[in-house]
RNA sequence: UGGGGAGUCGACAAGUGGUAAGUCAGCGGUCUUUGGAACCGCCUACCGGAGGUUCGAAUCCUCCCUCCCCAGCCA
């Protein structure tokens, strides 16, 4: 692409913050330079809603000749860990980002921190409180009453700078001293209130180790590893819009020169979906899904496992846009965006979820003809296969009704369909269980002159449903996954509820002994494939190393639309 | 009711004084060896409300309404 001057003109639609970067281009600011970061903490899996903060970060920086740095946000040693670094790096990439060299740890700059921070008591600007965080919260105030001041806030600098290389030293107990920010307990910004910089807590950090018992707080840690980095657009989200103020004062407090500029912009939500770290944690500890990679979180190793493409969550996040007002994205969208991508990548395959047996009565016994497939319609270079055809054969048992509903195109006794790249069958006669009524076998009958689903001229047939010979077809188990929640909103509960109350209960339903065409006895794990006239569906890692003896296990990444199920409910409701 | 934000079609989102893009969803149709895909239509938004400025306003001014965020030694 010619990149070059698609970004330079201003064309319309851009979104704001790529109209600050214009702006800020334009009139030289950082000689024109774009360094941005994305800066997770390690508490958590990424989920899509951090794929939006990806996209973002690191596609601007790139779109602006930029960099973008991976940082880990790794302040407090409680909720940290290791294994969350280790994910974190692995589904960035996976998304398509490269940080290259620029892996850094807000724990690496702990050191500068400190330093800073006897900076600050030097001038008088920060100062040791004794406060306990109970007094702290008294003295506070509330959203419309000012606060007071603590009484250790005119402490002289020397006393407090005592105190500080103290609390480092180990000397206090955890809680009972803490780094104040000497800003204003009057203010109308709650932040601003003389915010706390640094907290004691002995506790082991996942890099330093204890090295440190004194670890610095979000607000002043985020602005001077911003600035340590070089960074010129620090964007986040906007519950830190009202955090500014104080993310202003770190960097002037110490006079540093080529601030970086902090923008918020509405983080992503999601209809029937979750994204809060810490009810998906709750979800994961308590059983409620398998892990962090369930096929039903919004993790992007849940959307990975599920079968989602990082193509189709960038072209998601590119879709989504970005602005400021909060609002609520439909599911639908990101279905929409994985569809498309897989409706021109994935191979097309025949599945029998729901196997029903046919057998051909005009079929001679024991003859196997192969037929030719074609692997893709949307893009011919994927060519064709075989697959085997015989006497007994299994189809979806939906796609037979002994009493078709109008407008019904499949198979019902005396009609025509046609099994795809197969012949065109007449169903003769339903073969029940005389105890329970069910169907156990059709019998049919095929037309040898309409091999490979040729109808011969003139003659129409409305149908087409898939199958599989019932000889070669594997015997695999099918993972048919669904929203996670059954309420747009998960978080509107019934009185006394909580979003646990909305989990769907039938967001999996496992199938066992599905039939598959033997094509599959190759498909590897992560391989993606359409089920025809069913739905894109993954092979998971579950899937036993043999597959070629079955062991295969499919997860449902997506249905397909469905038309006629449209029509069915129609008739349903009315 | 202190402070900070935001309100444009069901959803997301352009529009930055000249008379409302696009996408998803929904609806209808064409086509079709996936009731898939593709393609074609429709979805007739008076731009939160009321005033005002202007030849002309979603865009400027005034007042009002609604929603979101903030009282962690979390991020």
């Amino acid at each position: 692409m010619d990149d070059a001057h698609a970004s330079l003109p201003e064309v319309p639609g851009k979104d704001f913050i790529r109209e600050i970067l214009d702006e800020d281009r334009r009139t030289g600011k950082h000689a024109g330079r774009v360094a941005t970061r994305f800066p997770p903490e390690p508490n958590g899996y990424l989920h899509i809603g951090h794929a939006k903060s990806i996209c973002l970060n690191f596609g601007v920086a790139r779109e602006y000749g930029g960099t973008c740095n991976l940082r880990f946000d790794d302040t407090n040693p409680l909720k940290e860990e290791t294994e969350y670094v280790d994910s974190i790096q692995e589904d960035v990439h996976w998304l398509g980002f490269d940080w290259q060299d620029r892996l850094f740890y807000a724990s690496d700059y702990f050191g500068k921190l400190y330093d800073f921070g006897e900076t600050l008591i030097r001038s008088g600007k920060a100062y040791v409180c004794d406060l306990t965080a109970d007094d702290v919260r008294a003295y506070r105030g509330t959203l419309k009453e000012p606060g007071r001041n603590s009484p250790w806030r005119d402490r002289p600098p020397g006393e407090s700078l005592e105190l500080f290389r103290r609390m480092r030293a180990g000397e206090f107990p955890d809680g009972s001293r803490t780094l104040r920010a000497k800003i204003d307990m009057a203010s109308p910004n709650i932040n601003l209130r003389d915010p706390a910089l640094f907290r004691i807590r002995k506790a082991a950090h996942h890099r330093t180790g204890d090295a440190w018992c004194i670890y610095p707080m979000y607000d002043y840690a985020h602005a001077l590893s911003d600035w340590i980095e070089g960074i010129t657009h620090s964007l986040c989200t906007l519950e830190f819009e009202d955090h500014r103020p104080l993310y202003d004062w770190c960097l002037e407090a110490l006079d540093l020169p080529n601030r970086p500029r902090q923008i918020e912009f509405a983080r992503l939500n999601l209809t029937y979906t979750l994204l809060s770290k810490r009810k998906l944690l709750q979800l994961v500890t308590g059983g409620h899904v398998t892990g962090w990679n369930d096929p039903r979180m919004p993790t992007l190793a849940g959307l990975r496992r599920r079968g989602f493409t990082p193509e189709a969550l960038r072209d998601f996040c590119n879709r989504i846009g970005l602005a400021k007002r909060d609002g609520v994205v439909e599911v639908e969208l990101l279905e929409h965006c994985l569809r498309e991508d897989l409706n021109r990548r994935a191979q097309r395959v025949m599945a029998v979820l729901d196997p029903v047996r046919v057998v051909l009565t005009n079929y001679p016994e024991g003859k196997v003809e192969e037929l030719d497939a074609v692997n893709n319609p949307e893009d011919a270079a994927q060519g064709t296969r075989k697959v085997p055809f015989s006497r007994e054969l299994f189809i979806d048992r939906d796609d037979f009704r002994e009493v078709p509903p109008p407008k019904f195109h499949r198979l019902s006794p005396g009609q025509d369909v046609r099994l795809r790249w197969g012949y065109i069958i007449r169903c003769e006669e339903v073969v029940k269980d005389p105890a329970t009524g069910a169907i156990v076998e059709l019998r049919c009958t095929y037309d040898p002159a309409t091999r490979g689903g040729d109808a011969p001229a003139g003659r129409k047939v409305k149908g087409t449903i898939h199958w599989v010979s019932a000889a070669q077809a594997l015997a695999v188990e099918v993972r048919l996954y669904d929203r996670l929640f059954s309420a747009p909103n998960p978080d509107e509960a019934p009185e006394g509820n909580n979003f646990l109350a909305n989990l769907n209960p039938s967001s999996l339903v496992v199938k066992a002994g599905c039939r598959v065409e033997p094509s599959l006895g190759s498909a590897k794990r992560g391989e993606v494939f359409q089920f025809e006239r069913v739905g894109y569906f993954i092979v998971d890692p579950d899937s036993g190393t043999d597959s070629s003896s079955g062991g295969l296990v499919f997860n449902r990444s997506v249905s397909l639309r469905d038309t006629w199920g449209k029509i069915e409910k129609k008739a349903r409701g009315a």
